[in-house]
DNA sequence: CTCCGCTATATCCAAACGGACACAACGGAA
DNA sequence: TTCCGTTGTGTCCGTTTGGATATAGCGGAG
């Protein structure tokens, strides 16, 4: 390491493909997290966040996107739950596709700006003023 | 024009540099603002933005970097102002460089989604079920 | 049929947010 | 000295947000 251990800095991306059609950190880690647990209500726990908020995000997104990116079912083959549609699943790869490729460009400028801040351009030696 | 009238999908970008030390869309707006105006009430009147919701942004930037971005006067040579340190212009260069940076990957990237929520993955030619 | 966990929706209520407004201090201009 | 626009701070209050809770319906498992 080259000093102490840092925080390390992070950056979240929000894409406004249309008007209301976005998508941003939050939502992102919500459709991961109902690929992975197959319900809503389970998603929500596991990102601390109550069914309700769960729901209001994917409802907004089902609505104001061309077509839902997650079907539900009330009851059923295992007492209910929740899937990524095809087009869930895509959207969802691509806004981490764009993380992934945005990472370095961002780690490069961030860690500018964190060396910026390390020195805060004090101390001009000669000024007169 | 290919189609129709496009918004053109925007982007947001939000730094953190560490806990705390944080600058997206708005401050970066509310830099630039106090920039050209000079003082914290003007900017906020061209942002549409309240006084106090633009002093008490500028006062947590202020109070988390390692130096203001921001020096004010009450009073004084022009009835009192604002001004970018130079820590705070560096650091909306920065920002603004990256977003930059960013636009063309972001928008090759926004327009593939597009293309996807255009065709919505319907009417498979062959589907038997 | 009963049971189960989930979806979907409504109601209630506390906390957070944010705008509107008031006001004192500042300090150079006139 | 008076005047001015700004900074900085506080209070009040309506709006929004979001958690907690309740309830109904679903539909396969047992």
């Amino acid at each position: 390491m080259t000093r102490t251990h840092h925080p390390a800095p992070t950056f979240q991306l929000r894409l406004a493909l249309a008007r209301d059609v976005v998508i941003g950190p939050g939502k992102a880690a919500l459709l991961d997290a109902v690929e992975r647990t197959g319900s809503i209500s389970a998603a929500g726990r596991t990102l601390n966040m109550s069914y309700k908020k769960a729901w209001q995000l994917i409802d907004t997104m089902n609505r104001h996107f061309s077509a839902p990116l997650v079907v539900t079912q009330a009851g059923g083959h295992e007492r209910g739950g929740a899937q990524l549609t095809e087009l869930g699943r895509q959207v969802l790869a691509h806004y981490r596709a764009l993380e992934r490729k945005l990472s370095p460009s961002v780690s490069a400028e961030a860690q500018a700006l964190i060396d910026l801040l390390g020195r805060p351009a004090d101390a001009s030696p000669l000024d007169s003023t």
